[in-house]
DNA sequence: AATACATATGAACAGTTGTTCATATGAAAG
DNA sequence: CTTTCATATGAACAACTGTTCATATGTATT
């Protein structure tokens, strides 16, 4: 929060300080909305969308998340530390194989919540 | 949709074709998914996310936008322009101000549902 | 018509992002 | 211990994005 003083091309007949304050009071605090900003950039590139609607049907391992979407095995790797480092995705390991899946169900729900608004 | 053919660095000991199948038949078609990573992608700035919770509280117009974030006029302004042809918020004109108001209520719901993933 | 002012827009620039390429790590099998 | 192979990672590069600055557009007011 901060002080709200004239921007330079703007001399504000149309301010209603009022108002202003009641939604900066309303607003949550700078950092959640960082976080929520970030959280949705992750969703925001297809390559990770279709990463996560993959782990959607089944838990899969990186080389064949990598043949069905059709690209290299290094961008998957790449792409799935971004997911997790997001905490979308969880992994195990079984010998060589390394298994990846959806985190929790919050994924689902964001993105039947997306597909929906885009879908209408 | 495309055939999987072994990728350079992959010899693929691993692949299950029935999985891999079952997946690919499950999947939205990729112009779905790249809609929906781009819904996303707008959700994915923090600018944009504080414009659209100060929205979520009242109508407002471009400069009390601008004073209530700390940003010039012409950053929010190029912001609505990507909020408006994304078609999470709309405008009506009243003499000189244009007032910017949240398209649907999908907005809120997307919105929320991130938070409280967030929040968790 | 001329001025004032809220908003929009185009160009430019810095910062960020996604992929590729080359290489490293880690686990099983010989 | 060496090889094989699935995965991870670092560097590099092109493409994209958000802001600023300068200027244009559009709507009242005089």
């Amino acid at each position: 929060m901060q002080a709200f003083e004239p921007m330079p091309h703007c001399d504000y007949m149309c301010a209603h300080t009022d108002i202003i304050e009641r939604v900066q009071a309303a607003m949550p605090n700078e950092e959640a909305l960082y976080t929520l900003a970030e959280l949705y950039k992750v969703f925001g590139d297809s390559t990770r969308i279709r990463i996560l609607y993959v782990l959607l049907e089944a838990e899969m391992c990186v080389c064949d998340i990598a043949q069905l979407l059709g690209l290299s095995q290094s961008a998957i790797s790449h792409q799935l530390r971004v997911l997790k480092s997001a905490q979308l995705v969880k992994y195990r390991r079984d010998g060589k194989t390394v298994f990846y899946s959806l985190a929790d169900a919050h994924v689902r729900t964001i993105i039947s919540n997306g597909m929906e608004h885009v879908m209408e």
